[in-house]
RNA sequence: GCGCGCUUAGCUCAGUGGUAGAGCACUUCCUUCACACGGAAGGGGCCGCAGGUUCGAACCCUGCAGCGCGCACCA
C-alpha cells in the first residue's frame, strides 16, 4: 500500500483475496480441529437453482450467512458453511423442454424420449449450472466449496431414494387416488404449498334446469364454470332450505352437452349455503374438491371433461370437445344463450389456485399419487412453540404452529423426468404376469390381493443377502407395489413383470434432506456414527431464509431431522424479508424491476453492496431497495480507505504501546467511544439485529472517529509534541485495528486490504490475524482494568461534549457572521475553569480561528462582539459590523423562546406533588439537573442578547 | 371470514414509560495539505385516528381506519 489511491478501487482489491483465502484453504472445515475450546459453528446454504442467476435476495440471504460464518471464524470457532444447489425439477425440465423447442430439434419431449432427454437436461446444467456459484463468489460468500453439493449427486440421490423406502416401509409413503392439485401447463400434479390463491374477474353465470318430474318447474344454478356443466352428476340444495324442500330425489335435466341431457339428483348436503346465489349447487365431482365429497356422500359417479392439458374431451359433448378450458367456458355460456336457459351473467370476482411455477390456474383432478403422512410431527411443533429452536423474529413461529396443526399429507409425486425417480416397481392386478406371481409367491408375502395387508412385507426375490423389497398392497387397485434400492432385486422385479413408477419425486422431497445429506449420510447407523463431518457440524446453528419458504422447507427439514437424525437440523431460524422495488413490488423477472448484483458490483464494488443492503434491512421488515443505498455503501468504504490512507501518511511505528500518562482526553473520548459501540454491536449480533449494527459501525467510525476526533487530532499531528503524536498514533492504531477487524464480515474485500496495507497483519501469529484478517481475534469490549489504565471515566465524555458544543456554537457563529468556511478569524476565549494548551490548539483548529486568543482577566469585548457560552467557556468573535445583527437577534430570541419553554415544562413537572412523590428518585434528579441546566443556558442566551449592538 | 405485521421528518427506517433520532434528500457556505464518494452550518415531525391506564404515553390497553402478508372448499 505505498501509493495508496485517493479512491479506493474495489475491483483490483476483490479477486485478489478472494483467490488468497481460497489458495490458503481459508474456508475450509475440518471437523478434526473442533475441540472443547473450538467449538463447531455451521450454516447449511439454502440452495439456489442450479441453474438460477444471482438475485438482489441472494445477495441479502447470502451476505448474512457470510456475516455469521465470518465472525464465527474470528471468534475462534471452527466454521462450516455448506454450499450447494438443487436441481428444480420443474423449472430446470420446463426451462429445457422449451428451449428445445424453439431450436426446432423437438414439438414435444417424447420426440426424444426419456433418456435423451435427460442428457439434454444434464448438458444444460452442465453449462448453465453453477453460474450462481461463481457469482456467489463475486459478492465474497466464504463457502467451503470443496463440499459443495447437488441434489442429484450421486450419493445425495441415494439419500432422497433411501429416505423415500425407508418411509415407504413404515408405512408413511402409500399409493392413492385422489383430487390434487394438477398443473395443465407442466402436466403434472402439485403439493398444496405451490398453489397461490388470486383473485381473478370473472363472471357469475345463473342457469336454469328444469325439473324432469315436475315439467315447467325450473331451478336457477350459479356457476363460475359452465364449461364443466357436462361433468355435473347431481344438483344439491341444503336441507334445510325451505324453497326445494320438496324436490330433493327428484331429478333436473342437465343442459349441456345438449346431445346429452341427462337426468341429475336432486340431493340435500349441509355443505350448500342457503345464502350463495340462488341457494342450488351443481356438482362437479371431478373438477371441483368440495364437489368431489359432496360425490362420496352420495354416491355420484364421477365424468371426467378435461385432458390433461385443459382442454375439454369428447364427454363434453362436440361443442366444446377440443376446446381449450377458458374458451369453452365462454362457449359454454354462448350455447346456454342460444336455448334461452341463461338467465344473467353478472361480473364476479373470486379466488382460483395458481401454479406457482407456470402462472395459470391449476385444474383439481383425480389422480392416483405418491403421498407422504409427514413424520415427527409433533416434536417438530412443539420444538418451535417451546422455544428450543428459535425464530427471528419470532412471530413466524404462530405462523408455523399454525401450518403444523393443520397439516395435510404432502403429495409427493410429480409427472416428470427430471429429478429423482421413485424406487417403486409395480405389478397391476390383471397384468399378463399377475397370476404367475400370485401362485409363486402368494403364499410367502401371506396374501396377494387388497386386504391382506397393507404395511410393507420385507422380502427378497433376489435371494441376495441384504437385498430386499418391501411389498406392499394397494388398497384402491389390487396393484402390487415394491419399493427398493437393490439392483439386484430391480433386476428380478423387472424380470418377474415389475414396472418402476415413472414419476419422479417432488425437488422439496430431496431438499428437505439438506442439513445432513450434504453432510454424507447415508442412514445407516454403522456408518454415519463414524460421520466426522455429521458428528462435528450437525445439528447445525443458524439457518438464513426467507419465510416464503417456511412451508416448502423449513418446516420440512425440521421434521426430516427429527426423522431421521434424531434431532433439531438448526437451532435458529433467521428470517430475512423480501426485496422490494421502490413501489413496494416483489422484484421479478417478468417486470424487470430487479437489478443485477453482478452489475452492482462492478459499479460500486461487492463491499459496498453488501453493506448497503445489509443496512436497509431491518430485521423482520421487507426490503426497500433503493440504489442510493449502494452508492452510500460505496461512500462509506472510500471514506474507511481514506481514513486509513490518513493514519499511513502521518507515518511512524505500528501499533505501537499507547502510553497512559500521555492520553489526551479526546483519545480517552474515543477510546470510551469505540468500547460503547464494541458493546452495541455485540448486543445487536445476539438479536440478529443486523441493520443496526451497521447503523452503529457507521455511526461510531463516520460521525465519531472520523468527523470528530481524526478533525480534532490533527492539532496534535501539526503540532511539535512528538510524544503525544506518537501515542495518538498508537490510539488511532488501536481503533482502526478494532475497527478493520468489527467491519471485516460486512466488508471482507477491503478489510482484508487495510489490514495489510496498514501493516497491522505484520506483528500478528500467522492464525490469529497474521495470514489473513479471516482470523484475527474478534474485538471484545475493554474490560475494568484498561478501562482504569486508560482513565475512561466518565468526566471524559463530560469534557468531549463540552468541547463539540462549544466548536458547534463557534462555527454557528461564524456562519451568521458570513464568514467563509476558509477563512480564519480571530476569536476569544474565556474558560470557565482550566484549558490546557493543547485543548486550546483544538479549539483553534476546528474553529477555523487565527488567533484565538485567551482574554486576559482585564478584557472587555467591545459593545457589539458576538459571543456564545457553555459550561466550557465563553466564545467571542470580535467583528463588529459584520455580524447580521438582525439575524442574531433572531435566532438568539427564538432559541430563547425554546430554552423558556424547556423551563417552564421542567418546572410544572417538578410544582407537581403527584409527580415529586410518585416517581423513583434517580428521574427526580434528572429533571432538576435538566432545570439548572436550562437555566444556565437561559443565562448564556442573554448574555449573548445583551452583548449585541443597538 | 380468521390470524399476523406495519403506520414516527419529503423518502427509507431506529426508537418497548421520563428532553423525538439516524441516513438520504433539501437550503447556505467551503475545492483547507485523508476523503467533493468530502467538510461545516441550518430548516423540517399535533409519532395514522379516537378513547383508556399512568404523576408522565411514540412506547402499555381498547376500538377504528389505511396498507401488506399468511391461512380458509362459498359455487
Amino acid at each position: 500500500m505505498s501509493e495508496i489511491p485517493k479512491a479506493y478501487e474495489p475491483q483490483s482489491v476483490e479477486d485478489k483475496w478472494y483467490a488468497f483465502w481460497q489458495q490458503h484453504d481459508c474456508f475450509k472445515a475440518d471437523p478434526a480441529r473442533v475441540t472443547e475450546r473450538r467449538p463447531a459453528y455451521s450454516i447449511v446454504i439454502p440452495p439456489p437453482n442450479v441453474t438460477g442467476v444471482l438475485t438482489l435476495g441472494h445477495v441479502l440471504n447470502n451476505t448474512i450467512q457470510d456475516i455469521l460464518a465470518r465472525k464465527a471464524r474470528m471468534e475462534g470457532k471452527e466454521v462450516l458453511w455448506l454450499p450447494g444447489t438443487d436441481h428444480a425439477g420443474i423449472a430446470t425440465q420446463t426451462v429445457v423442454e422449451r428451449t428445445l423447442k424453439k431450436q426446432g430439434a423437438i414439438k414435444h419431449r417424447d420426440d426424444l424420449g426419456r433418456e435423451k432427454f435427460l442428457e439434454k437436461v444434464w448438458e444444460w446444467k452442465e453449462k448453465h449450472g453453477g453460474i450462481i456459484i461463481q457469482q456467489l463468489k463475486k459478492i465474497g460468500a466464504s463457502c467451503d466449496w470443496s463440499r459443495e453439493r447437488f441434489t442429484m449427486d450421486p450419493e445425495y440421490s441415494r439419500c432422497v431414494q433411501h429416505v423415500f423406502v425407508d418411509l415407504y416401509r413404515k408405512g408413511l409413503i402409500y399409493r392413492g387416488k385422489r383430487m390434487v392439485n394438477w398443473c395443465p401447463a407442466s402436466l403434472t400434479a402439485l403439493s398444496d404449498e405451490e398453489v397461490v390463491m388470486q383473485e381473478q374477474k370473472g363472471s357469475l353465470y345463473y342457469f336454469k334446469v328444469e325439473v324432469v318430474e315436475e315439467p315447467g318447474t325450473w331451478l336457477t344454478i350459479a356457476t363460475t364454470r359452465p364449461e364443466t356443466i357436462p361433468a355435473d352428476t347431481a344438483v344439491a340444495v341444503n336441507p334445510k332450505d325451505p324453497r326445494y324442500a320438496r324436490l330433493i330425489g327428484k331429478h333436473v335435466r342437465r343442459a349441456l352437452p345438449i346431445e346429452n341431457q341427462a337426468h341429475l339428483p336432486i340431493v340435500a348436503d349441509d355443505h350448500i349455503d342457503p345464502e350463495f346465489g340462488t341457494g342450488v349447487l351443481k356438482v362437479t365431482p371431478a373438477h371441483d374438491r368440495a364437489d368431489f365429497d359432496i360425490g362420496l356422500r352420495h354416491q355420484l359417479p364421477v365424468i371426467d371433461v378435461l385432458n390433461a392439458n385443459g382442454t375439454m374431451n369428447d364427454l363434453a359433448g362436440k361443442d366444446l370437445a377440443g376446446l381449450d378450458r377458458f374458451a369453452a367456458r365462454k362457449k359454454a355460456a354462448e350455447i346456454l344463450e342460444a336455448h334461452g336457459t341463461l338467465e344473467k351473467a353478472e361480473p364476479y370476482a373470486n379466488n382460483v389456485g395458481f401454479s406457482e411455477r407456470a402462472g395459470v390456474p391449476i385444474e383439481p383432478r383425480l389422480s392416483e399419487q405418491w403421498f407422504l403422512k409427514y413424520p415427527a410431527t409433533q416434536s417438530s411443533q412443539s420444538c418451535v412453540a417451546q422455544g428450543s429452536l428459535r425464530f427471528h423474529p419470532d412471530r413466524w413461529a404462530k405462523v408455523y404452529d399454525h401450518w403444523m396443526a393443520g397439516i395435510q399429507d404432502w403429495c409427493i409425486s410429480r409427472q416428470l423426468w427430471w429429478g429423482h425417480r421413485i424406487p417403486v416397481w409395480t405389478l397391476e392386478k390383471g397384468s399378463d404376469r399377475r397370476a404367475g406371481f400370485d401362485a409363486k409367491f402368494a403364499a410367502q408375502l401371506g396374501g396377494t390381493s387388497p386386504g391382506a395387508t397393507t404395511t410393507a412385507h420385507r422380502f427378497s426375490f433376489s435371494g441376495g443377502s441384504g437385498a430386499e423389497s418391501w411389498v406392499r398392497f394397494n388398497a384402491d387397485n389390487g396393484s402390487i407395489h415394491a419399493a427398493t434400492l437393490s439392483a439386484a432385486e430391480e433386476a428380478k422385479l423387472v424380470e418377474l413383470g415389475f414396472v418402476q413408477d415413472p414419476d419422479v419425486l417432488d425437488t422439496w422431497f430431496s431438499s428437505w434432506l439438506w442439513p445432513f445429506a450434504t453432510m454424507g449420510w447415508v442412514g445407516e447407523s454403522a456408518k454415519d456414527n463414524h460421520n466426522a463431518t455429521l458428528k462435528a457440524f450437525y445439528p447445525t446453528a443458524d439457518l438464513v431464509t426467507g419465510p416464503d419458504i417456511i412451508f416448502f422447507w423449513v418446516a420440512r427439514m425440521i421434521m426430516a431431522g427429527y426423522e431421521f437424525m434424531g434431532e433439531m437440523p438448526f437451532r435458529n431460524v433467521y428470517f430475512t424479508g423480501i426485496i422490494r422495488d421502490k413501489q413496494g413490488r416483489k422484484m421479478s423477472k417478468s417486470l424487470g424491476n430487479s437489478p443485477d448484483p453482478l452489475d452492482l458490483v462492478s459499479k460500486y464494488g461487492a463491499d459496498a453492496l453488501r453493506f448497503g443492503v445489509m443496512r436497509s434491512a431491518p430485521l423482520g421488515q421487507d426490503v426497500i431497495y433503493d440504489e442510493l443505498n449502494v452508492e452510500l455503501g460505496r461512500n462509506f468504504c472510500n471514506k474507511l480507505w481514506n481514513a486509513c490512507r490518513f493514519r499511513q501518511m502521518q507515518g511512524g511505528d505500528v501499533q505501537a504501546e499507547i502510553r497512559p500518562d500521555l492520553l489526551t482526553n479526546d483519545d480517552r473520548w474515543i477510546l470510551l467511544r469505540l468500547d460503547q459501540a464494541l458493546r452495541e454491536i455485540e448486543r445487536a449480533y445476539e438479536a440478529y439485529r443486523f441493520s443496526e449494527v451497521t447503523q452503529t459501525l457507521y455511526r461510531f467510525f463516520w460521525s465519531e472517529y472520523c468527523d470528530w476526533y481524526v478533525e480534532a487530532s490533527k492539532a496534535a499531528f501539526f503540532g511539535e509534541d512528538t510524544a503525544i503524536r506518537a501515542n495518538k498514533l498508537a490510539v488511532i492504531d488501536f481503533v482502526l485495528s478494532h475497527t478493520l477487524r468489527l467491519f471485516h464480515p460486512f466488508l471482507p474485500f477491503i478489510t482484508e486490504e487495510l489490514w495489510h496495507g496498514l501493516g497491522y497483519a505484520a506483528d500478528m501469529p500467522a492464525q490469529q490475524g497474521g495470514l489473513t484478517l479471516m482470523t484475527a481475534p474478534w474485538p471484545q469490549p475493554l474490560n475494568e482494568d484498561e478501562k482504569l489504565e486508560w482513565g475512561l471515566e466518565e468526566s471524559v465524555d463530560q469534557v468531549a461534549n463540552a468541547k463539540i458544543e462549544l466548536v458547534g456554537l463557534g462555527r454557528n457563529l461564524r456562519a451568521l457572521s458570513n464568514v467563509p468556511a476558509n477563512k480564519k478569524v480571530r476569536f476569544v476565549i474565556r474558560p470557565s475553569g482550566d484549558l490546557p494548551d493543547a485543548e486550546l490548539a483544538t479549539l483553534r483548529l476546528l474553529l477555523n480561528a487565527d488567533p484565538l486568543e485567551r482574554a486576559t482577566p482585564d478584557w472587555k469585548p467591545e459593545k457589539g462582539t458576538a459571543m456564545v457560552s457553555n459550561n466550557l467557556a465563553d466564545l467571542y468573535l470580535p467583528l463588529a459590523g459584520l455580524i447580521d445583527t438582525a439575524a442574531e437577534r433572531s435566532r438568539l430570541g427564538k432559541e430563547l423562546e425554546k430554552v423558556d419553554a424547556e423551563i417552564a415544562k421542567v418546572q410544572e413537572k417538578l410544582a407537581n406533588p403527584n409527580f415529586t412523590q410518585k416517581v423513583p428518585a434517580k428521574v427526580l434528579q434528572e429533571h432538576q439537573q435538566r432545570l439548572l441546566d436550562w437555566q444556565t443556558k437561559k443565562q448564556q442566551i442573554l448574555g449573548a442578547l445583551a452583548n449585541l449592538p443597538e
